[in-house]
DNA sequence: ATATTTATTCTACGTTTGTAGAGTAAAATT
DNA sequence: AATTTTACTCTACAAACGTAGAATAAATAT
């Protein structure tokens, strides 16, 4: 099961805090903040999607990720790679270093990247 | 407006066929195919939105994308680097990397398409 | 002690999505 | 000419989404 995108927006925060109160969650949003019942109802419908999850402290309650956001962002990009690119990863790699505008300094930092991964194989 | 996942998929095959008719189209989904009436009513969806439009031919349509997948691809790029990785394309492209699993011809295959890159700089 | 703030659950409601039947009409097949 | 296939519109409907009010209760501030 997806995540929606709303509740995306929302464990992206999550993310960003590790752990959070309801009230910290509110905070962490733009203005407009969403109304603190519908930060809940997202709360709850991601806890049975079995993304998120709580403990009980004093009164209120802790949430906390249960699924790294490294894992969730692969699925996405190879999600990405199958529908557009035709499951090839190099497709969507030259697709990707032609279309973003990265500047000279930015590729060579890549290319350097690149040969660090080159040598461990 | 966003094309939603269902309707996503259509645009998919319409983008590989560039010009199509709805039997062209019901054939290109792999089984269980969709009822005709359901992509006939996703289509007309993907109109309103602007995403889709058709010429008559005789007694048929025939149907064309209005958008580029590159276009649209980029988009969706950018919100996911955007979303996960703060906006930094290189952050972006050094998780890549590290993440999905490209082979040592793969990644010298990169490479190359960067100092490509770095050379028209 | 009383008023206010914070957190949670329950309920709800309009919108969007996924899917397709019924009805209609033209085209192709037999 | 009769039957079957193809395409389209209209209508529908359950599930998922986005959003939040009402009710409740505990915690904090006055």
């Amino acid at each position: 099961m997806q995540l929606s995108n709303s509740e995306e927006q929302l464990m992206q925060i999550l993310w960003k805090q590790k752990r959070a109160f309801m009230k910290d969650l509110i905070e962490a949003y733009d203005d407009p903040k969403p109304a603190m019942t519908t930060v809940a109802t997202l709360l709850k419908r991601m806890q049975d999607k079995d993304f998120v999850d709580y403990v009980q402290l004093g009164r209120s309650r802790e949430y906390f990720p249960l699924v790294k956001k490294k894992d969730y962002f692969s699925k996405h990009v190879n999600g990405l790679i199958k529908n557009f690119f035709n499951d090839s990863a190099t497709q969507f790699a030259s697709f990707f270093t032609e279309e973003t505008n990265l500047s000279k300094e930015e590729l060579e930092e890549l290319r350097t990247i690149i040969d660090q991964q080159i040598k461990k194989k």
